[in-house]
DNA sequence: TCTGTCTCCTGAGAGC
DNA sequence: TGCTCTCAGGAGACAG
């Protein structure tokens, strides 16, 4: 499920592969739920097109190309985008993996769940879009346009601090989890790394927001900047289908604290870590570690 | 305006 | 072995 450091990951080893490269063609499935810009319309936006940078806004990558239209991309919670000269068992399904001898399961064909090919000029790889349950989302901007999606974001996760967030949480009856999970308070913060900063502040995920002190509003946000640049720096987290554009996985996935650890003892206190939904979402905390 | 719920989607895994 | 059910979750739409 790729939050901040999976795009930033994905961003910073994918834009060698199309900064500076002028997209051939691109090949496309049929409109679907992942499609907020048709298919046909990009088909007739992106081919002839340089691309001339890739930026990320909070989860969303943005293909500046030369014309000033703006690819949008949002990997939802299945996306993947990655080299045609990729290589990963993550990229079939277990039971296309199955169904290969080991020495076969590495290799990746385009399947139905590839949204979208961008075929490059050049003698280099091309970029494939894939994304199983198609959560993600294919945006076409044109110059000089915006989109709600992108206006509302609040600011970026890495730069989030206490104050600012203690001035978000006033007021405020949600838990303090779906705070954090709210795009428009600050970009980039998902499921994972919203328990794993909970942890460190020792703030439990089902407390109201407004009741979080400025001391731990300090803590949080120092827990969010922490955990999002380690997770950087280890490659993002490789849970369930992520992998960066290379075909390898993330690191982060072994040094988590509390996500996807319920009943396992914590690394802090030894007491048996807890699961409770949140904001519709599963919160993983330590019942002692954190109040 | 704020909050909670529903919806979209599909593979994995548990249970029978 | 095969079928059915539940779960996972980002984010928009909608109701109260």
């Amino acid at each position: 499920m790729p939050e901040l450091p999976e795009v930033e990951v994905t961003r910073r080893l994918i834009a060698p592969l199309l900064v500076g490269r002028r997209i051939a063609a691109i090949t496309t499935t049929r409109p679907s739920y992942v499609f907020v810009t048709s298919p046909a319309r990009l088909r007739s936006a992106l081919p002839g097109r340089s691309i001339r940078a890739l930026e990320r806004l909070g989860k969303y990558l943005l293909l500046r190309l030369d014309d000033a239209s703006t690819l949008v991309i949002h990997l939802g919670m299945t996306g993947q985008l990655f080299s045609s000269r990729a290589r990963s068992p993550r990229l079939l399904s277990a039971t296309a993996r199955s169904s290969l001898a080991p020495e076969e399961q590495a290799a990746f064909e385009p399947d139905g769940h590839t949204h979208l090919i961008l075929r490059m000029e050049g003698s280099g790889p091309d970029v494939y879009f894939r994304d199983v349950r198609k959560f993600g989302k294919l945006l076409w901007l044109a110059p000089g346009k915006g989109h709600p999606r992108l206006d509302r974001l609040g600011a970026d996760a890495l730069k989030i601090e206490g104050a600012g967030l203690h001035a978000a949480t006033r007021k405020r009856r949600v838990p303090i989890k779906a705070l954090l999970l709210d795009q428009a308070v600050m970009a980039g913060v998902g499921n994972i790394y919203a328990d794993e900063a909970l942890f460190i502040a020792g703030v439990r995920p089902g407390r109201r927001a407004a009741r979080v002190t400025r001391r731990e509003a300090d803590a949080l946000a120092q827990g969010i900047v922490r955990v999002l640049e380690r997770s950087i720096e280890t490659g993002g987290s490789s849970i369930s289908d992520y992998v960066t554009p290379d075909g390898s996985d993330g690191g982060y996935q072994d040094e988590r604290r509390v996500y996807g650890r319920t009943g396992e003892p914590c690394l802090e206190c030894g007491a048996a870590i807890a699961r409770r939904v949140v904001a519709q979402r599963s919160a993983h905390y330590c019942p002692v570690c954190q109040s």
